[in-house]
DNA sequence: TTATCAAACCTGTCCTACAAGTTTGTTGAA
DNA sequence: TTCAACAAACTTGTAGGACAGGTTTGATAA
């Protein structure tokens, strides 16, 4: 094999085939669907093997900057939260993050996208964020079904504001949030505390609703405030 | 090749060893710096080619979860932001996040970590950020050293604030906020405005370092209103 | 006991091959 | 002319073998 590679960095080929790839994205302007040069012309061009051309492309698509299926060329991807997913469970997994952070940082993004929310929902987007909240109270008896209501409505809010970066958060953030919900859920052993969760969701959507960013933030930090509370009395660290 | 292989989703060889491996960590509580399979290994277990172990251990790295580097046994990484930033500076490229969007939600981070910073810090920390303050205001006539520290007391902060989470969203941010910086410093035409600005991180700095939370948050909504203002100003969408 | 070094192990890259899915262009019929 | 069917060309997914070069490990010698 030549020698010719452009020898940009001391990295690795697989490296510098990433970096290539996304220029290439950059200077052509490429956006979400476009169509990126198939992996057999790309190693003929930068003189190297397919499988270096692949090993780039399958790192990509890991994090979800490309979208892969087998047959089709290769194309830029819509921003998406799968990958951030997997790294935030990755590092409740390997406790480098505690649950309570997490809640913490849902507390700084959400006390925020709830008031975009109040100024920007369109009409549809209110009655998405009502229907998941009345189902909330409706079917209290169904921690499933809550539960499933309860996240749709968070990540709805997030949609709501009209910033992809808050979508992204709040649904990476859905993964690990589900895995602990339970806990929380148990922790309000009396039946009216439940129904008091889910109306603090209702007077949320309603502050939406009515477009009034004041209410619904102050609304939505006591929802937090409290949640965090539950999961320390519950005694997660 | 034997059909022993579980198949535990319809889903592609690969997506399935990165399944494996991510519970392997899970199951046997692996942590940072913990060793992994080695590829041939996997690939037999599995009844899979190597090539396909590759391609999964690849995309795990692609994602930062897994540290890889020729002819050692590939290890549990610690958490970064490294994919973060990449996946952040695509969606900026794609035209699918504005600079705008992100200083939104640089406000609603960093309005949190200021706090706890000012709660959390220990004392070398706060040398740290009162250094990066003080530099911002010394060199107030070098834009690019400005920069650097502006960008390095942000993250100060961050890792301050003592959530890991939020020291990856603000690392995740660095590489388009560089990108973008010069256009905020220079819409403040005026040297006074200018000092203002490099004022405002120290007058920050002095807070956190005597423990005022209220006083930090403050100033940090002010800093990031201003910013974005300046922004706004000078065209950015 | 410690230092040295060779063998075993491991990853990075290349190559070839083929199955299976997709795109494209041609052909043939209405 | 228009449209449908189909074959050819192209593309990705996976397998398997080969070898260079870095790392670990254990045996040997000082």
């Amino acid at each position: 094999m030549q020698k010719t590679n452009q020898d940009i960095s001391g990295d690795s080929l697989v490296s510098n085939t990433i970096g290539v790839i996304t220029q290439h994205i950059r200077l052509n302007e490429l956006g979400p669907g476009d169509r990126l040069p198939s992996e057999t012309n790309l190693a003929k061009e930068l003189s190297v093997s397919r499988t270096v051309v692949r090993e780039a492309f399958k790192s990509l698509a890991a994090m979800r900057l490309i979208n892969l299926s087998a047959g089709k060329r290769a194309t830029v991807a819509h921003l998406d939260h799968g990958a951030m997913s997997l790294m935030i469970e990755h590092g409740v997994v390997t406790e480098q993050i505690s649950v309570q952070q997490i809640y913490d940082v849902r507390r700084a993004i959400e006390t925020r996208t709830v008031t975009l929310a109040s100024l920007r929902r369109t009409e549809a987007e209110a009655q998405t964020i009502l229907y998941h909240a009345a189902q909330m109270r409706t079917q209290v008896e169904n921690p499933d079904l809550v539960m499933e209501h309860d996240l749709a409505f968070h990540l709805e809010i997030a949609k709501a504001s009209r910033n992809p970066i808050f979508s992204m958060i709040v649904g990476a953030f859905q993964g690990v949030s589900r895995q602990s919900w339970s806990v929380g859920w148990r922790s309000r052993t009396e039946p009216s505390q439940r129904l008091a969760m889910a109306q603090t969701h209702v007077d949320i959507a309603d502050a939406i609703a009515t477009g009034d960013p004041q209410k619904a933030n102050a609304l939505m930090t006591t929802h937090f405030n409290d949640s965090i509370k539950a999961l320390l009395d519950a005694g997660m660290s």
